[in-house]
DNA sequence: GTGAAAGCGCTAACAT
DNA sequence: ATGTTAGCGCTTTCAC
């Protein structure tokens, strides 16, 4: 692989001039510029970009470690990162931690040892720690959940609010026993999404479970509800992976969505429409989310000294036929 | 930040020494290696994998190159490739060339210039070129889709096999007027489906639209065929997003799937089952791709001199309703 | 405007 | 077993 030297020995000029011509700075006489672009088609030179990120102690690509890539709402913000960090000259990586607290743990390690100019990242629970970012002076933002400890910026939707607003919609239905399913304890989402159905229907209900955000378990939390000797006659749903789960559970128990259970799902699937009856939802600015989230880590980048903000985005509830009679 | 020195300074030890023990390397006294790792532990050092990478002329990072990360074909991909990699040690970054030439040319120098140890790429056209990676050394496979050009790993699926025999489930179950909905010319897979559907109902056919594999775009072509005055009475599209736009034009016109228009899709998207009637599809084996890809270029990493393979895995046809009466 | 030279943080010969 | 030293490929003062 050609390196600069090459490069220069080829346009006969020093290493420094080759940077020069090639990075468009300062002055470089013209006819010595060409020949150092000329040189450097001709040996096919690519520069070795470790090289240069170790001189300049920075990177241009930002990583993003989200909880999930199988589940829309993550690649949707992923999309927003993306689209708004490409206009600024950054591409960005993602990095699936799984909602696995080992696997981001790694990331956030490859990302500070790669050196990446900042990272955007949804939390997987409460002992997710950016210290080390932090302390390198990594600017940091996190998307969808907060990161407990120290600040920094965060972007989140008021999705307790959601989740009440969602839980009554389903009361003013008519629905008189209304259960939820929530994801694990300790993330954040998903324990706001139960307070918020709580603030509802009321503190002491038992009608909810919790599982893992993905479909079988949702499944089999369903099922377990339905066999109650009371079952709820509707049902919040913390996420669209989920709701594939109970959706599968009502099927095989020859129950309709609305009619037989009324449903509320959070996350505005794409698939949302098709089913029969559509689904009524909770929509949450994804995107939205990914570009405000990647807009507040360049501004981070470029001053560090910012004061530490949040920005909270509003879900909002799409009335499909999945909770009506 | 605290480099190596900083740490060998407070362990009282050489750089040399910090380094050997911090990577296990050869034989380092006890208890200078339990002053090395204190020291470290204290400073909160954490090693510059620009410098080591630089230095070793090699990183533990894998790209992964994919065309949408919003398609779950391309997700369950990825999850392959994690999966294989991790076990070896490396990390895995994702990006999204969005079907994008340019986004996917930058990409490709991104990889290039972090120097990653190997690229797992689904080409997004006919003019990708990865010429310059090949050149440096770095490995490349190629997934879903041929590179063209000089070889190099490549793990694909028989998909025009696979579109053939849907087209012919269809016409078995008594369909007559068979339309495809395919991809954009010159995306091999979307070519391979089109020719596959036209091994089956003959080549004279011009019942087929392409467009991109998007969801809008399907649905304008698929209202587009069922204006014509000899609409088709079904229809093989040629993944799940296009299909998510199919369906919604079928909606509009108050037509059913199965009964009014029978439907073959391709993916076996985790919605398909919940429609109504549920989705036949072609189940493609996307996370063994993705599999078999990261098990391709870790070998490849280890000895460059291995005879370039194609593997092709099968697609299985899934029946379920839409495509009966 | 251009070149010489130092140095980013690390690892790997080579000495000892 | 440990230290000294060179150097990975680049950018950037500092002279000229």
């Amino acid at each position: 692989m050609a390196t600069i030297s090459d490069v220069a020995a080829r346009a006969g000029v020093s290493t420094a001039t080759v940077s020069r011509a090639l990075n468009g700075k300062s002055t470089v006489d013209p006819e010595l510029a060409a020949r150092v672009l000329l040189a450097a088609e001709e040996l096919g030179y690519h520069p070795n970009g470790l090289a240069r990120n170790l001189r300049r102690q920075e990177t241009a690509v930002l990583a993003l470690i989200i909880s999930d890539v199988e589940n829309p709402f993550f690649t949707a913000i992923a999309r927003g990162v993306e689209d708004l960090a490409q206009v600024s000259g950054y591409s960005v990586v993602l990095c699936n931690s799984d909602e696995n607290e080992d696997k981001e743990r790694r990331y956030i390690d490859v990302a500070l040892q790669e050196r990446v100019a900042g990272v955007v990242l949804s939390p997987t629970g409460r002992s997710t720690n950016v210290e080390h970012l932090r302390r390198q002076g990594t600017p940091v933002v996190a998307v969808d959940r907060p990161l407990n400890g120290p600040d920094g910026d965060q972007v989140l939707v008021d999705t307790r609010r959601a989740a009440r607003d969602a839980a009554r919609h389903l009361a003013d239905g008519g629905y008189r026993r209304i259960g939820c399913l929530s994801g694990p304890a300790g993330v954040r989402t998903a324990d706001d999404r139960l307070d918020g159905f709580r603030d509802a229907v009321g503190e002491d209900t038992t009608l909810f479970r919790r599982t893992e955000y993905r479909a079988e378990g949702a499944r089999l939390a369903a099922l377990d509800l339905l066999d109650l000797p009371e079952p709820p006659d509707a049902l919040l749903v913390a996420n669209s992976t989920m709701t594939i789960g109970v959706l599968q559970a009502l099927t095989g128990r020859h129950l309709r969505p609305g009619r037989d259970v009324g449903i509320v799902s959070f996350d505005d699937a794409p698939w949302a429409t098709l089913i029969d009856p559509p689904l009524t939802v909770v929509a949450q600015p994804a995107y939205d989310i990914g570009r405000v989230a990647a807009q507040l880590l360049l501004a981070r980048i470029a001053d560090g000294t910012r004061a530490p903000t949040t920005t909270t985005l509003e879900a909002r509830l799409i009335e499909r036929q999945s909770s009506r009679r």
